[in-house]
RNA sequence: GUGGACGUAGCUCAGCUGGUAGAGUCCCGGGUUGUGAUCCCGGUUGUCGCGGGUUCGAGUCCCGUCGUCCACCCCA
């Protein structure tokens, strides 16, 4: 044998029994996108490296480490996206969609970052992402918070919370962070060695350390909140109104500041307590200056992405992920003729019972080989051929879910014996 | 990138202070010449993650390496 080929590292599959989670949770966004009237919009996986320099900030962690980038063939310097929201707006830029437009827009793939994997966190990962461009809100932000509520509510998760915060214009932010510089400058020497890179690079940054020394001083820091222009406050009044008339609760957190940089006036996060540290389960806000930013025509926009892994992890923990959906008929077949009747036999039975679900045997063996597979299989049915009921006209047909007895019944009305046994044993019991 | 725990059969794991591997499960066959889940009997399956070292002898000790998980960090 030769040396077997591992799997990359932080990439996984999923495999059949997990598979159902998934599909609950596609089939649930398809719906809840559609009723808020996003549009499905897919973009490429690689993209030029500048791209994500550009949008999301030379100076942020992804985009200094976590990028997979390479040179292609030609020499150009490629990377395979770390998040969605940039490459879509390329899209919209290179398509010529902006102009005053508006587009509400979503896309769910798989993004790359190299992270040492842990819990909740791998090198390739499936994101949700909801774009709205060209609203510049706040109604827009509360919707979209709203339909994310609303994600929770179908899927039955219950440990999520909310946290809200602005982060102002650029302007203004900048003059915080100015504030913020100089506040940290005098305790520099109570601050970590992680907290001190920071006060160069991302001085905001230190507000969400999570070392327990650094509490105190953090709190006496100036609030990003009490210095936002008079329009971003407005704005976040405005939202906070919004998700109060509508029910939403949400906790204000000051110190929510995002690792993106073209951020602007509202972030929030849902958070849970259930994934151990990597506890976002979807976060977002708006970029008004992006679009702008990649050379496009200045237009507003708001979005959030969510870390589909974490979200099935929160479903399976809730016991809300279906198993994969058993066979409903184990057709048993036994003896030479029987068994090359068996494949005609349960084609016809396809074309006549199109919703059921059935499972020809395979591959051959005995009696007791062939129930042992029908009991496994989850099948409610079992449909037996053998060269005796062959040469009859008829086959056996056994329930194996419950005690009532095994039946023939002649091969034509087949079809509507298995269909009234499985109606009869889905009903509930009187 | 840093730290900790752990890598033994397809899977879940046992293997005490070094004496050349074991259980359950799964799969296959039989008990039941054509009937599953239960029960009984039998059978297949291991480069003990990989590479070095110490030793008469290493799954066990030491070093390195790869991987998994968790935490830091970062974030979805």
């Amino acid at each position: 044998m030769t040396v077997e080929i591992q799997p990359i590292r932080g990439m996984n599959d999923v495999l059949p029994a997990e598979i159902g989670a998934w599909q609950r949770l596609d089939a649930c966004v398809r719906e809840l996108v559609a009723s808020y009237g996003y549009e499905e919009i897919r973009v490429p996986i690689v993209e030029h490296t500048t791209l994500f320099k550009r949008a999301i900030g030379e100076y942020t962690d992804v985009v200094e480490k976590e990028m997979y980038t390479f040179s292609d063939q030609g020499g150009d310097s490629l990377t395979l996206r770390p998040e969605a929201t940039a490459g879509i707006m390329r899209a919209l830029i290179s398509n010529g969609m902006l102009r005053g437009q508006r587009h509400k827009l979503w896309c769910v793939g798989p993004m790359f970052r190299h992270e040492r994997p842990q819990k909740g966190r791998y090198r390739q990962f499936n994101q949700l992402d909801l774009e709205a461009v060209g609203l510049p809100g706040p109604d827009v932000d509360a919707e979209l918070i709203a339909l994310a509520a609303r994600l929770w509510r179908r899927l039955g998760i219950e440990r999520v919370r909310l946290e809200i915060n602005s982060l102002g214009t650029p302007e203004s932010r900048r003059a915080y962070r100015d504030m913020l510089v100089s506040y940290f400058r005098e305790h520099e020497s109570a601050l970590d060695s992680d907290s001190r890179r920071r006060l160069e690079g991302n001085p905001l940054r230190i507000l969400d350390s999570k070392n327990p020394q650094m509490h105190a001083i953090i709190a006496g820091a100036p609030l990003l909140t009490d210095h936002l222009d008079p329009e971003s406050r407005e704005h976040f009044a405005a939202l906070c109104a919004a998700l109060d008339s509508i029910g939403i609760s949400y906790r204000i957190n000051p110190r929510l500041v995002r690792g993106l940089d073209y951020y602007s006036r509202t972030v929030f996060e849902w958070i849970t307590d259930a994934l151990g540290s990597q506890d976002a389960v979807c976060s977002g806000g708006r970029y008004d200056g992006l679009i702008a930013q990649l050379g496009g025509e200045p237009t507003p926009g708001v979005g959030f992405a969510m870390g589909m892994e974490r979200v099935v992890e929160l479903l399976v923990q809730a016991g809300k992920a279906p198993p994969g959906r058993a066979a409903d008929v184990y057709v048993v077949v036994s003896g030479a003729r029987a068994s090359a009747a068996g494949l005609g036999l349960v084609e016809r039975l396809r074309d006549e019972l199109p919703a059921r679900r059935f499972d020809l045997n395979l591959g051959g063996g005995n009696f007791k080989a062939q129930f042992r597979r029908a009991d496994r299989s989850g099948a409610a049915l079992a449909v037996i051929l053998g060269d005796d009921e062959l040469a009859r006209g008829v086959a056996a047909v056994k329930p194996l879910r419950n005690e009532a007895g095994q039946s023939e019944c002649p091969l034509p009305e087949l079809a509507a014996a298995i269909e009234a046994v499985l109606t009869g044993a889905a009903a509930p019991a009187e």
